[in-house]
DNA sequence: ATCGGGAAGATTGTATACAATACGTATACA
DNA sequence: TGTATACGTATTGTATACAATCTTCCCGAT
């Protein structure tokens, strides 16, 4: 017999969180761009609401850092710094390698086939819809493999930062095609992970954080993107 | 001449922020404890204020993992089970372990200055509300540490985690004499990291977090508190 | 010309009214 | 007696109206 259990990660099919997708997506696909001033009402009448949703949703962006809200000035689509891009890449290593150190010792045969199936994904080149799902993907890679590690306030905390790291990606923009570098990565993670080698898990998802960085990094000097340094 | 920044740290002084941080100090006081049953309509009725306020509280503190709202149910004060007691404390050690060994190297004179102010704290024995102004205090004083780190982004999801955690602290309070024994424990670590020794400033900090964890640990048995496994 | 004040507009903050949903309960029917 | 259905109540979800606050601009006084 199924117990009925509160479940926290069903859909909650309201206003409001579609809202909140929506916005989130437009934010971090950069069709909101840092900078941007958002106001209830033009936010109400773009995604079809009355205020009251999108205050719910701008508040919750607010607390995963994509906005700030200004008292009885508006909402601003957080800028994006060197120095926040630093910050969040480190934060992101501390996370994943304390989770992939303990997801070594505890992860179970199921959670690594888990893990094997996300790992396999693909993108098509130069489809920029295809690219954005894959990122989404590549994020739920992450998580999943974070939820190995057995802690899920981390995990909590990984998802909101992820999410905020993805507007990154679409900073420098170009559909290169490391889609097949990336799932090599992620195979031999799930690799080292099987073996229980905490050492090369380790060593392997550091390794992959510190290329992501590169990308990044390289997409912005590549199409000359000057940000703030902090 | 002063820019005029938008300073995010600034009070809001609205009547959700207030509901806010009533509703907060409740739950963490266990006034409000695990468990208990939160309608919209009998807390805007405890705090003055009509629904709206007290939502936008609601939400908040949802996503500081204080609370659980279910979609036309309620909302409920999130239950302590010793895995999330466990997982609080790893993911508490993993940042302020990771903040400190960065303090040593970025630590201002100034910033040490300020820190060595917040470690002078004390209560008295048996005043209920000076030990909860103390527990204020600690956790100001492991938000200035951390700062020192340099990584804003990390302070952040700190701060956030200590606040959840304050009421772990209540669960089996007698108003103990450790007052002098954490305080002495804060000035070693200043001293330390005056010193620029990463190694003992590392270590000070985890057998600190340890040693938080064991008095947490022995109040819940010394009453004979029975936390749900998770 | 410059500085101050005040009014108008824009925007968020709050309250209230109404709609949608979930859940318990009573009731009709087999 | 058991079961299914319909209804009533409680609660959140959403929309709208109004209040508080900030910004801007204009106009007048110095």
């Amino acid at each position: 017999m199924a117990v009925k259990q509160p479940l926290p990660a069903e859909p909650r099919r309201t206003v409001a969180d579609e809202v909140y997708r929506a916005l989130k997506r437009d934010i971090i696909t950069l069709r909101r761009p840092p900078g941007a001033a958002l106001t209830e009402h033009e936010l109400a009448a773009a995604y079809g609401s009355s205020r009251v949703p999108v205050r719910e949703a701008c508040r919750r962006l607010q607390q995963e850092g994509l906005v700030t809200a200004i008292p009885y000035k508006g909402y601003f689509v957080n800028r994006i710094s060197l120095r926040e891009i630093a910050d969040c890449f480190e934060l992101r290593g501390v996370l994943e390698t304390h989770a992939v150190d303990s997801a070594v010792r505890r992860a179970s045969a199921d959670g690594l086939a888990r893990l094997q199936e996300l790992a396999a994904i693909e993108y098509t080149y130069h489809d920029w819809s295809s690219y954005a799902d894959f990122l989404e993907r590549n994020q739920d890679f992450h998580i999943q493999l974070a939820g190995l590690g057995g802690n899920e306030r981390l995990v909590a905390v990984l998802g909101d930062l992820l999410g905020s790291m993805q507007r990154f990606f679409f900073l420098g923009l170009d559909l290169g095609a490391f889609g097949p570098e990336m799932r090599r990565e992620h195979e031999r993670l799930v690799e080292a992970l099987s073996s229980g080698s905490a050492a090369a898990a380790v060593a392997c998802v550091q390794e992959q954080i510190a290329s992501s960085r590169q990308r990044v990094q390289r997409a912005l000097t590549r199409n000359g993107i000057d940000l703030p340094i902090q």
